[in-house]
DNA sequence: CGAAACACCGTAAACGTTTACAGATCCTTG
DNA sequence: CAAGGATCTGTAAACGTTTACGGTGTTTCG
C-alpha cells in the first residue's frame, strides 16, 4: 500500500519527460526506443494509471449511476441485472445508490450529480414530486428516468404499461370463464397501486362486466397484509372466483390463505400475480404473472443513457415497454408446456458461497 | 448542462481568494463577513463540490467496490443489501462489480484497484487461486475477503462455516427418525460444493450412520439440474426419506420431482435447502433450509472494511459467520411458530414500479 | 551547402480542489 | 501612540493527468 508509482516515476526511471510518457501511454505517436523505455519502466513499477486525476482532466468520470428505493426488490433488481452488463461493456462503472423509499433522498441523489462523480444517471423514483422535475430540469449530468415523467421534462423515459398489464390479466381471466373477478391492490396514494386501480375498472367496463366495490380490496405490497386482505375479502364475499392481486408478494399471500380456507387454486379460484418475480415460479402451485418487463426496461435505459453520453443533444426520449402476461398453473391446471418458463434455472446462479 | 460554477467563480463572485472560499466551504475559522458573502455567492450560483477534484487532493474518493459473481444470486444479494446501508451511513458509495463468474474478470478488478478510484474493496471470490493471492498481497488499497483465505494472506477476512451448516442440517433429519439421507450436491470443484460433501460424510460419521454412494447425486445449482439428480437418484434408490440439497434451488427442483412422483413433502420425503434464499419462503411447502449468514457476512465486511479505512495498519482480522438452521414446512409438517419466519414480509418491498 | 520540412520531444499550463506559508489587518496593551 | 500579538486572508504549490506550443535534431531538396 505504499505510495504508487506515478507518470513522473516513470519519466525519471525512462529517462523521458511525463509528456512522453503520457504519449505513449495513450497509444499517440512516438519514436519506437522511447515507447520501449516507457514501456519498460512502467512494467518494472507496476503502473497503472490513475483514475481520478484522468477524470479531473477529461472530466470524464466512466461511472454512472442507478438509483432506486431497494435493491431487495425484485423489480429493481431485475434492473439492475440487465443494466450492469450494458454499462459495463461500454466501459463504464456501476455506482448504486438505494434511497430507501425517503423521498428526500432522491432529490439529495440528484443533487450530488453536480458534483461529478459520475457521467450520468438512471433513476427509478418512487413517485414524481414538484421537487423532482425541478431536479430533473437543473441536472447537471444525463438522467435517465424509468417511470413516468409529464411531456416536456428534459430527459429520457422508460415507461411500464401496468394498464394493459392489468387488462391483459383481466382478459385472461374472462376467457377462462370467470365472472368474480376480485383486486387485491395496495395502497392507492402510491402510483402503481393508483394506476393498477384505474386499470382494473377499465378492463372490467370493456368487457362489460360490472364494477363491484365488493370486489376490491387494499391492503399493502407485502406478503403478510395481501393475505389478510385476501381474507377479509372472502370473509365479506363467498362466489370470487378469481383474484387479480397488484404485486407477486400479495399474490403469495393470497395462495397462503386460500390454502388454508380450503379452496383450490386453481379450480375454485385462480390467482395473477404482477411483476413476475422468481418468486412466481419458485411457488406452488406456480403464479401465473403479469411481467411488467422490469428487465427490459432496465436494459433500454440504460442504452439511453449511453446513446445520449455519446451524442448528447438530441431530443429527449420516451420508450414505452410492453407488458406480458405469463401463464403458470395458478389460473390454468396444466400450463402450457414452453411458455411461463421465463428464467426458473439461471436466475439464480451458483448459490454457493462458503 | 452548463459549464458549473467553480471555487474561482465564488471567489471573483464574493471577491475574496479562492482560498477563503474553500475555507469557508470547509467550516475553517473565517470571519463572519466573509462567509456571508462566500455562502451568498455559492448560493446563488448553485455550486456544489467537484468530487474529482477534491479526490485528487485528498486521496480520499468516498467510494467502496463490492465485488461478486453475479448480482442476481440471492446469497449476493443479501450480502449486498446489508453492505449498502453501511457504507452509506459511513458517507462512502458503492461501486458495483459483477464479474459473472469469470475469474480472470476477478483479477483485473483486484489490478483496477491500482487506478484508486475507490479507497476500499469487498470481495466474494469465485474461487481462490494462486493469481489471486498475489494480487491480494499487492493490492493497492485495503480488501475485506468474504470466503476462505489461506493463514497469512494480508487481507481481512469473513468465512462462512459449510460444514456446521450441514452438520445442523443432518442432525435435524437424523432427530426427526431419518435414516436415509441423501445428498444433492452441485459439482464438486467448486469451494462449496466441495465443502458441503466433506461436510455431509462428517456428520453421517458422528451420527454413526454409514456412509452410502448410492445416496449421493451431483448435479448443478439451479432447479432443473436439482430436479433431475433428484429423479436419477428416486430412480436409484427407494427408499430414501431425506434430501440434503446443497442449495435452495436444488431443493425447488427436488420438490417439484417429488410432487409428480406422488411423494408426500414430509411425510414420506423431507427436504432441506441451503443459504435461506427468499424463495425458500415463497414455496410450498416453504423449505427449511440452512442460513450460511450472507447477510451478516455482509455487514460484518462492511464493517472490517470501515475500521480498516480509519484505521489502516491493524493485523488482518477473521471472522468466522456461524449458520443457523431455519425449519420450515418441508421437514416439519407444524414448523414452530415463531421460528422459521426469517424475513418473508420484509424482504421485497414495494413491488410496483409502474 | 543552406533552407525548408518533418518527426520527436520537453516545458508549462490546465483540470478544481486543499493547504502551508507569509503578508495584511485588526486589536490589545504598556 | 508604538509595538506585539492575534486573527484573518491571499499567493502559490500540490495532487496526477493531458495537451498546446515551441524547440531541437534530422532529413530532404534546390
Amino acid at each position: 500500500m505504499a505510495q504508487g508509482p506515478t507518470i513522473t516515476t516513470i519519466a525519471e526511471r525512462a529517462g523521458v519527460s511525463i509528456a512522453s510518457v503520457s504519449r505513449v501511454l495513450n497509444g499517440l505517436p512516438t519514436r519506437q526506443e522511447t515507447v520501449r523505455k516507457v514501456m519498460a519502466a512502467a512494467e518494472e513499477l507496476g503502473y497503472v494509471r490513475n483514475a481520478v486525476a484522468r477524470s479531473l482532466k477529461s472530466r470524464r468520470t466512466h461511472q454512472v449511476a442507478f438509483a432506486m428505493a431497494d435493491v431487495g426488490n425484485p423489480a429493481y433488481l431485475a434492473m439492475l441485472r440487465e443494466i450492469q452488463p450494458v454499462l459495463k461493456a461500454a466501459g463504464y462503472r456501476l455506482v448504486l445508490h438505494s434511497t430507501g423509499a425517503v423521498v428526500a433522498d432522491e432529490i439529495d441523489v440528484l443533487h450530488s450529480l453536480g458534483e461529478r462523480y459520475v457521467d450520468g444517471m438512471i433513476m427509478v423514483p418512487l413517485r414524481v414530486t414538484e421537487a423532482h422535475l425541478q431536479m430533473l430540469g437543473a441536472a447537471r449530468a444525463p438522467v435517465v428516468v424509468i417511470g413516468s415523467v409529464p411531456e416536456g421534462t428534459p430527459v429520457d423515459n422508460v415507461r411500464a404499461d401496468s394498464r394493459t398489464g392489468v387488462r391483459l390479466a383481466v382478459d385472461h381471466l374472462h376467457a377462462l370463464g370467470r365472472r368474480r373477478i376480485a383486486l387485491v391492490n395496495g395502497p392507492t396514494d402510491t402510483v402503481p397501486g393508483a394506476a393498477r386501480g384505474a386499470a382494473y375498472r377499465e378492463a372490467l367496463a370493456e368487457l362489460g362486466l360490472p364494477y363491484d366495490e365488493e370486489l376490491v380490496e387494499i391492503g399493502d405490497f407485502y406478503r403478510a397484509e395481501g393475505g389478510r386482505a385476501v381474507a377479509a375479502l372472502l370473509n365479506r364475499v363467498s362466489d370470487v372466483d378469481a383474484l387479480m392481486c397488484a404485486n407477486d408478494l400479495i399474490a403469495l399471500g393470497a395462495l397462503d390463505v386460500l390454502r388454508a380456507a380450503g379452496k383450490r387454486v386453481p379450480e375454485d379460484v385462480a390467482v395473477v400475480g404482477m411483476d413476475d418475480t422468481d418468486l412466481a415460479a419458485a411457488s406452488w402451485p406456480s403464479l401465473t404473472s403479469v411481467s411488467l418487463g422490469s428487465a427490459e426496461r432496465g436494459r433500454v435505459a440504460a442504452e439511453l443513457l449511453l446513446d445520449r453520453l455519446q451524442d448528447g443533444e438530441h431530443e429527449p426520449r420516451v420508450v414505452t415497454v410492453p407488458p406480458r402476461l405469463v401463464v403458470r398453473a395458478s389460473t390454468t391446471p396444466e400450463p402450457p408446456a414452453t411458455r411461463g418458463r421465463s428464467r426458473d434455472g439461471r436466475s439464480t446462479e451458483g448459490g454457493g458461497t462458503s
